[in-house]
DNA sequence: AAATATATTTTGCTTAGTCTAAATTATATT
DNA sequence: AATATAATTTAGACTAAGCAAAATATATTT
């Protein structure tokens, strides 16, 4: 089939171009992959050989319909393998990326199916990420980062941008986690830090504008605006 | 670390070495692995020169303590993963090798250890085969093939000979699965053939040796000999 | 519009793993 | 002991993926 080399490189090609132009540059590539542009060069032929990318010298690339089939298939994978190490493994969440990295190539239509089941049907990663389903349809919420959420709003915690290492380890400190209902107390008007009240916690969190924009949240439907 | 390939060939050496001699042969290996003898005369320079092997030009390989090692955390892995997909995952002993064998690359000793521990601490996987602890030690119990059974013998099915998909298939046909009790009520003179009866059941198996010689088994100790 | 800067591709070389064909060494047979 | 056969290694070539340096295309300044 693929090798594990054009996965990786579909994988970051689809994820460049979901944060947002519609052709992309090699050196994007390049950067994301920490290869050389020359060595993406090469590999923009072979995959445009397969049909797997659309690409015409000197102007960008995009995925064709079955490269980003491919792509999708592979995040999927991903997702449900990272899910996989939380929930039945125990894994802390920032510590199964490069599992799941070497996971998602695994071939078997069979067992990321049974995979599926067994986590019975989930539709989000560890990270609040969307699982695309079956047929590689995305079903994703309708979240904003914490940043935009007015003083005295109630959301609940639904994902986060930022998926490093340190970001992560930060909320597992401050005990945030997915699926928190918070209240927003508070904004500072001259930092836009805010005060946050946990549900279930009698203690406020106070959290800067940075980390606000990496929170994802979900607007609670009875919530003032 | 090591490459894919190079744990391959670890692996396929300490398998070779373990059905009978203290060295093995370069042909027996390209067999093995369906290479040619000239890629494997290559392949075991490199891993001579890596200090997993213990090599010399024309007299055959085997394994040093570091490659045993190494091979022998590669099986652990394997046996791991194919009595995962199996117990949790719910696929059938005759599907899991293709899975496992690729499974079995995945690098993180903290993975294995979570895995080995989600298991409880298993000491066989599917087919019987003793899955090496975390310092690599089997712990293997005196199993013999069936057809060295005598009649109206008591045994446990412990483990299989033969591991290939023919052979499991006909298993599972005729209900025969690890941990069954089993009386042997007859055997045929003429052909060796057994009437087996299997604990729970009330109808007897008729095996011919061939199936016999392939199935290990445990005396019960309170069994006529 | 020309000059410069930046991005991209081409060229040629490297490594890992594989193969075929040829050469060499070991083993078996007369 | 001589020869034939089999096993093994060497030599040279190929593919996948990568890199550095040179060449070319595109973008930006002036």
């Amino acid at each position: 089939m693929n090798s594990f080399t054009e996965e990786n490189y579909l994988k970051a090609i689809y994820n460049l171009l979901e944060s947002g132009d519609r052709k992309i540059s090699t050196t994007s590539i390049s950067k994301r992959l920490t290869t050389t542009p020359a060595s993406v060069t090469d590999m923009l032929k072979k995959l445009s050989e397969k049909k797997l990318i659309s690409y015409e010298k000197y102007k960008g690339v995009s995925l064709t319909a079955s490269g980003k089939k491919v792509a999708i298939a592979i995040i999927r994978k991903h997702r449900l393998w990272e899910l996989f190490l939380v929930e039945k493994l125990g894994f802390k969440w920032d510590e199964v990326h490069d599992m799941a990295e070497q996971l998602e190539h695994i071939q078997s239509e069979k067992l990321v199916e049974k995979l599926y089941n067994y986590l019975g049907h989930p539709r989000f990663d560890p990270h609040g990420d969307p699982i695309p389903d079956e047929n590689g349809i995305f079903h994703p919420i309708e979240t904003l980062p914490l940043s935009g959420i007015s003083k005295n709003s109630k959301v609940t915690l639904t994902g986060v941008l930022d998926h490093g290492t340190s970001f992560l380890r930060y909320l597992s400190k401050n005990e945030l986690s997915i699926g928190q209902k918070i209240l927003v107390k508070d904004i500072q008007e001259f930092d836009k830090s805010m005060t946050l009240l946990i549900q279930g916690k009698n203690t406020s969190l106070h959290i800067s504008h940075d980390v606000a924009r990496n929170l994802l949240v979900l607007k609670d439907k009875n919530a003032k605006s």
